[in-house]
DNA sequence: GTCGGAATTA
DNA sequence: TAATTCCGAC
């Protein structure tokens, strides 16, 4: 990933000059080069901020001027050799640009720069957070379609076509419209998140508080500790660090508006010859303040997020730090993976590894760190699910490896050094252009796509079909409570789970076919990452490779997610102690605890009990966001299911945890089978009951 | 004001 | 692929 920057700094200029010299002489592209050398060098920039609002202006004013100056279309093509998403060196993958989209461009996507604008409290008055996590509100429709038109040089663009690009993330799920509410629009975190920085972690970074939206509600609830020192950084002491931070302070800074000339391949470079230097600090910090303050995600994220540290975490000192967006879609260096975060890196399977959950390390969040109880916890889902509507993230993943990676059931304890491991695995890259090329070996990181071999769908549909049926009705709904109510049914006993898994899948296939997009992130992730790492690296991966904290588990994706859940065959862990995940205890301690469903069916299989459950929980969990999420859902499902059934399976949760299940548990990993055994006795004891 | 189709662009 | 541009419909 990162060869001599410098060099591919210097490329970079020159192929610039050359391809265009007027732009290139422009002010501003000097200044920016010559900062990017002094990173190179191992010059900090400057990164106070007076810097930032210099650079903030500069960056305005060039890029306004350009575009507005006339030329309509100065636009220099990205430099060509930024765009490789393996080359290394660039501090801003392309992922963390566009999570699904094509792996060449490099431009800067209307998401990001929103995100930009949101995050500077110069925009304020133009574009601000409100309301729900991730919803935010644009003040000055015509300012903004400025300033967008100004970055991509685009002097002609007015709101109604940035409305329309606005739009366009509707059915990508980046986005979705506040119903009701005038120039209102709400950031769909999970995907965002995960997508781009599935395998960041979210505690290390220090959270950038900055200008991070007010969390609106819930918010006051509780707060997340800090996942790690990092999080302790006051904004100031983030501006001020000469590290990472502040050159992503400067990109962003940079990044919302740049000169037409090259505003949007002039930003990637300088970030990425920023980012090969920076990758001590992750990306997350300039997320955070990005996005507005306590999600779920978050925490979830942080439950896995790898500490970089690993120690304890001093305290939180802002709230901000909860933001949404764990990690920050904006181009970081590597936070706290460091060389993980580039790009190329992503893909690869060792940064992950670090990630991995080690059964025998817990992980520093779900130790102490994430002991709030699980009433404010249950709360937080629920306010995030209810105001999240229809994302079709799929918790899956984050299902997985609560279950799988987490064997610890009782973990408080607070020093785990590897809880990096969580997140690792699962992640890799999630390109999912990658995840399609590769089927697996060696370069397994862009593999997401691929598809472990469909589980027989007869058997699941007969299986399933209950599921489904309950899914079907409030597929919307259900999402979140499926979290609850899978886990347990994991702790079946393994032998079990192939069987169970199968006809769990079905119902996957359905909710895929409802959330293909988070299916290609997620699924294939998962699903890979807990391959490659078992195959590359013999990591311990298996079980226990949790996939990126997901902020699905909010989401709810019911369908999704729902199946995913039951799919998952790992519970066990949670069954014996919800304290390693909080938001799976919660709802899954209702059902295990008491062999007595809801229904009351004692005798009734797991399956059923928990199918049941599921419907219940979907029903309760509905009435809030039904209707914007079936609204969508409508639409996207008839799209998308077409695609869905053509993928066999889907990576995504079920089968990928499947996989890892039932992959021989490396030697690392015997901790955690031991775990699993235990959980299956749990469970079958619970069995025995009925 | 919002939505989304269609054609087009880079 | 991710817009950008138009535009008709609601």
């Amino acid at each position: 990933m990162k060869k001599n920057p410098s060099k591919r700094l210097v490329k970079v200029f020159q192929q610039r000059a050359e391809s265009e010299p007027k732009l290139f002489k422009r002010g501003l592209r000097v200044k920016e080069a010559e900062e990017t050398l002094l990173f190179f060098r191992g010059h900090s920039v400057r990164t106070t901020r007076e810097d930032r609002e210099a650079n903030v202006a500069n960056e305005l004013s060039p890029g306004e001027k350009l575009a507005l100056d006339g030329k309509s279309e100065p636009r220099s093509p990205p430099t060509t050799a930024m765009k490789t998403p393996g080359d290394s060196g660039f501090a801003f993958p392309e992922w963390a640009y566009k999570p699904e989209s094509s792996p060449g461009s490099r431009q800067i996507q209307l998401w990001h720069f929103i995100l930009e604008l949101l995050r500077k409290e110069e925009y304020h008055d133009v574009i601000a957070w409100q309301g729900d996590y991730g919803e935010f509100v644009i003040k000055d429709p015509d300012e903004v379609a400025r300033l967008w038109g100004a970055r991509k040089c685009k002097p002609q663009m007015n709101y109604d076509k940035l409305s329309r690009a606005l739009r366009y993330y509707y059915n990508k799920r980046i986005l979705h419209k506040t119903k009701g509410k005038r120039f209102t629009y709400k950031f769909n975190f999970n995907k965002l998140v995960l997508v781009n920085y599935p395998f960041i972690d979210m505690g290390s970074g220090r959270g950038v508080p900055q200008s991070a939206p007010p969390v609106p509600s819930g918010g006051t609830h509780f707060r997340f500790p800090p996942s790690t020192p990092s999080d302790v950084l006051s904004s100031s002491e983030e501006l001020r660090s000469p590290g990472v931070f502040s050159s992503v302070a400067r990109r962003m800074a940079r990044g919302s508006v740049s000169d037409c000339s090259d505003g949007t391949s002039t930003n990637s470079e300088l970030e990425e010859a920023v980012g090969s230097e920076e990758r001590g600090v992750g990306p997350e910090r300039a997320f955070r303040g990005l996005l507005p303050p306590r999600l779920p995600h978050e925490s979830l994220f942080r439950l896995y997020g790898p500490n970089p540290a690993g120690l304890a975490r001093p305290h939180r000192v802002h709230p901000e730090p909860l933001s949404p967006f764990p990690v920050s879609p904006l181009p970081g260096p590597g936070g706290l993976l460091g060389p993980t975060l580039s790009p190329a890196l992503s893909m690869t399977p060792t940064p992950h590894l670090p990630y991995t959950p080690s059964p025998s390390l817990p992980s520093p969040m779900m130790g102490s760190h994430f002991s709030f109880n699980p009433e404010d916890m249950k709360h937080y889902l629920q306010a995030h699910t209810q105001s999240v509507y229809n994302y079709h993230l799929s918790p899956r993943a984050f299902l997985h490896y609560p279950n799988i990676v987490i064997p610890q059931p009782h973990r408080p304890t607070p020093e785990k050094p590897a809880p990096h491991h969580l997140h690792g695995p699962p992640l890799p890259l999630s390109h999912p252009l990658g995840g399609q090329l590769g089927g697996g070996g060696s370069e397994e990181s862009f593999k997401f796509k691929l598809q472990p071999p469909p589980l027989g769908r007869k058997q699941r549909e007969a299986g399933s079909s209950l599921a489904a049926a309950s899914s079907s009705s409030s597929s919307a709904a259900g999402q979140s409570s499926l979290f609850t109510a899978t886990p347990k049914i994991k702790v079946e006993p393994i032998s079990d789970i192939e069987s169970e898994e199968e006809v769990e899948v079905t119902d996957i296939s359905e909710e895929d076919e409802l959330n293909p997009e988070d299916d290609d992130i997620f699924a294939p992730v998962s699903y890979h990452q807990l391959h490659n790492h078992s195959k590359a690296s013999g990591s311990p991966p298996g079980p226990h490779p949790q996939p990126p904290p997901h902020a699905d588990d909010d989401d709810p994706h019911p369908d999704d997610e729902d199946e995913e859940v039951f799919k998952t065959p790992a519970t066990p862990p949670l069954s014996a102690g919800h304290s390693a995940f909080p938001l799976l205890s919660l709802k899954t301690e209702p059902a295990p605890a008491a062999p007595v469903s809801p229904g009351g069916t004692h005798c009734i299989p797991l399956k059923l009990r928990f199918k049941r459950r599921w419907s219940e929980d979907q029903k309760m969990e509905a009435d809030g966001e039904r209707d914007e999420a079936e609204d969508k859902k409508v639409r996207a499902e008839g799209r998308e299911e077409v695609e869905e059934r053509e993928r066999p399976v889907d990576n995504g949760g079920g089968p990928g945890l499947i996989l890892g299940l039932m992959m021989p548990p490396p030697p690392t990993q015997r901790r955690g089978s031991s775990e699993l055994q235990r959980a299956t006795a749990q469970l079958s004891l619970e069995n025995a009951s009925c």
